[in-house]
DNA sequence: GCGATATCTCTGACTGAGTCAAGCATTCGG
DNA sequence: CCGAATGCTTGACTCAGTCAGAGATATCGC
């Protein structure tokens, strides 16, 4: 059950947070909450009271009162806004930076000394999984299509590929390994040998990890270019991600002068279908054949690149 | 900076949990730490008062003061423990766990809330994340070797030994993309074909997720088997991964009647030789060459099975 | 067995982080 | 121009959590 997973984490962390001002020294003589206060005004240094209001969610009073420690302290000025003299704007002095430096020095001693125990080997396992919750709970924002991007493959990617297209088709369709063996050999013979003129792979990243993949190769018709290996992660899906990495395809093609663009995919994938639909592919040959443990019906389909581009 | 990242997150979520506790009605009529005995309370229910002050790290008047809050409230019991009557033993009564019911319930509420932000594709990565978050803070505790475990590949780990090998070499080693593209030949070569008796590719799993591969393939001699793709992940290394992967190979290639297991690797690769001698493999040939972007120096290595089996 | 010391618990006294409500100044919507 | 809403401040308060002392009992050295 998800919720007791979520609860045992927060029991978890609330402990690792804790832990971490064990003695109590962490923020003097500041408390928790002003230190926060602190930083925030250290990495936006011109704000408005209400901003760290609403940022930190804090009680108008409470912060006020910070606020005049802070000013006492010597730590900030205040002047109003200027768009708005009810608003109080709050600017950093010098001996404030000094302090929140002091500060965030200290805050990094101590999460250095909570990290010190965990191997250095298994650090980017660590804050790869921390970015992990941060994003999937960072008031559910669902990603934006800006936030993918369409790259060429690095070290492992292609990897990637055989290894996602077999987990997804198993999960979703129950392929069975000669799947995995087919996605295999195509993705070797690209590796292997492949025109970077005229074939091309792009991997679609989200958050710096990749969620989507296809490839362009020549097909043995000549003057045309087969899409290969269209894939969306779950997770990423209606993003437009798979518009996307046809349109890449698309254009490639047509740009570096294939006359058609073929491919072959089956029946059951039926958002794939829509997708190759919308970028004008029709459909030229349907074949039932029994592959990858199922009866499936495989699908040829063809887009013209010449004639009229919208 | 790793230190930045975790105090990211720590902020972070020191607000998630602040915004889970929003309505202020999350304890009511108990505050979080008097929940947080509770809940403790709940899934011990046998006690010592002392055992509760160390687990949660309480003051000794404060929580003294929280069970005769609890007492009255007819949440518990209070004896004198058999062993040492300075210490007291707190029992749960009917009512008190009634109450953590209660509490726990409007927790799971809020933890639900939250999670309804998170689209039902992304919570097993959630819950993945959170897990690798707890157990590397968690006391750091390292792994043994019991808990590895060798299998064959399921769908997506032929991929996952190209994505993985690519990668790791490229990152240790500086190796180009034409190690890709060998490795996926190598794995494309064996997914397409290859004989279940004569030859195999083992997955070492560790908490459920492979750190480890190798593959035993026919070789173009006589009774001769390969090794071939053996890696052990940065993470996972020093657990005799290695070891277990090449015994795997070499009881196999034994078992099923090879008379020669050979491998090929590099001169760079020093623990992996370390391993191949260990299990008695001999230096039969080396030979420089410049592949994968690198000047190397190519080792051929043999090991006789027949003879003398210690 | 005895004294010195440590441990467990409880209570009194206190601190101070955070909340609530009222009031003043200003902007916004009509 | 008026009522409502927003931004800030201050006074008054609550109550979570800390600290110190005291009583009871265990443990250790002798």
């Amino acid at each position: 059950m998800t919720v007791q997973d979520v609860r045992a984490f927060n029991r978890f962390y609330t402990n690792v947070i804790g832990a971490l001002d064990y003695s109590r020294q962490l923020y003097a003589p500041y408390t928790l909450t002003e230190s926060r206060v602190l930083y925030e005004l250290a990495h936006s240094p011109r704000t408005d009271a209400a901003d760290l209001r609403t940022e930190l969610s804090l009680d108008a009073g409470y912060l006020s009162r910070i606020l005049n420690k802070f000013e006492q302290d010597g730590l900030i000025e205040r002047t109003t806004s200027h768009r708005d003299p009810r608003r109080r704007r709050v600017t950093l002095t010098a001996r404030g930076r000094e302090t929140a430096a002091l500060l965030a020095e200290r805050a990094d001693e101590s999460v250095g000394a909570l990290l010190a125990t965990v191997p250095s080997a298994d650090r980017p396992r660590l804050t790869e999984a921390m970015r992990t919750v941060r994003t999937l709970l960072s008031d559910g924002r669902p990603p934006r299509r800006e936030d993918v991007l369409l790259r060429e493959p690095g070290p492992g990617d292609l990897g990637w590929i055989v290894a996602r297209n077999a987990a997804l088709y198993a999960a979703e369709y129950g392929f069975n390994a000669d799947y995995e063996a087919l996605v295999a050999r195509i993705v070797a013979d690209f590796a292997e040998d492949h025109d970077p003129h005229l074939e091309r792979v792009w991997i679609a990243e989200l958050d710096g990890r990749p969620v989507g993949c296809v490839m362009c190769v020549r097909d043995d018709a000549p003057a045309t270019a087969r899409l290969r290996l269209l894939l969306v992660e779950p997770e990423a899906r209606g993003l437009g991600i798979g518009d996307r990495l046809v349109s890449a395809v698309v254009d490639f093609a047509r740009g570096v002068g294939y006359r058609d663009l073929v491919l072959w995919t089956n029946d059951v994938l039926t958002a794939a279908r829509r997708v190759y639909q919308r970028h004008g592919f029709v459909l030229a040959a349907e074949k039932p054949h029994r592959s990858f443990g199922k009866d499936l019906n495989g699908q040829d389909w063809r887009l013209e690149l010449t004639g009229t581009r919208e």
